[in-house]
DNA sequence: TCATCATTTCATCGATTCATCAAGTGACGC
DNA sequence: GCGTCACTTGATGAATCGATGAAATGATGA
């Protein structure tokens, strides 16, 4: 590593900061959040309650096999729990917490739409 | 499209969804967080304030140039700004709204760690 | 102006991601 | 059992990502 710098950095206390297991984990949440077509789903999902696959796909305009792995990626970090009744699957938020996340998350994308102010 | 389903879903009242460029701009948000390296750089960032490159590439370990090209990504997501003191390059975290993401999600990331309750 | 330090940009390349299609599984009704 | 509907999985390929080293830029001070 032809690492950085020789100057004196002003000598913070050096700040506590989260463990990497869950730096990890809390990147793997936003990444899966971080497509226009999942964040979508968990949106859904968070406004409208539970909804089986199919439901999913024609809301989205997509492939049922597309939506499922979406939902595939949303349930391997756990932002989504999955429920069969019958033939259908119904997933829904994982937890209150997803949803709150989900809505900070569109609510400051949609604050700084207008700038103004 | 071969699309889905031919069974009646629940004629639910269509709940009204964010605006797709608002939905657009939160994922990009949350990939740019959805890193576990950048979203150090962020946490570091909000939590001790802003820090200059060379002493960000220090303290992540990491080539000065690599962590630049961290710090360019989020700061195209707009979620640092930068000023120029002389030699240095100054990042910091871009508003409160950003800093609350980020605690959240590791809030949340760290919540479920021990599963327990 | 020249040298140097801090930072950025560029080009490269291996790794990941995403949608799609085809094939597989699982539950139900006949 | 057999067919069918709802869904999942696996394989494929195009697109994008992420780290790196080398070359450029920008500010400072001699």
């Amino acid at each position: 590593m032809t690492t950085a710098c020789d100057h004196e950095h002003p000598t913070r206390p050096p700040a506590p900061l989260a463990e990497p297991e869950v730096v990890a984990r809390g990147a793997s949440i936003l990444r899966a959040m971080g497509d226009p077509e999942r964040l979508r789903l968990l949106e859904r999902l968070a406004v409208g309650g539970e909804h089986c696959v199919s439901e999913l796909a024609v809301l989205s305009d997509a492939e049922m096999s597309t939506v499922s792995q979406r939902l595939r990626q949303l349930r391997a970090a756990r932002l989504v729990s999955r429920r069969r009744d019958g033939k259908h699957v119904y997933y829904a938020i994982a937890d209150e917490h997803v949803a709150d996340l989900v809505r900070s998350a569109l609510e400051h994308a949609a604050e700084e739409r207008g700038e103004a102010r």
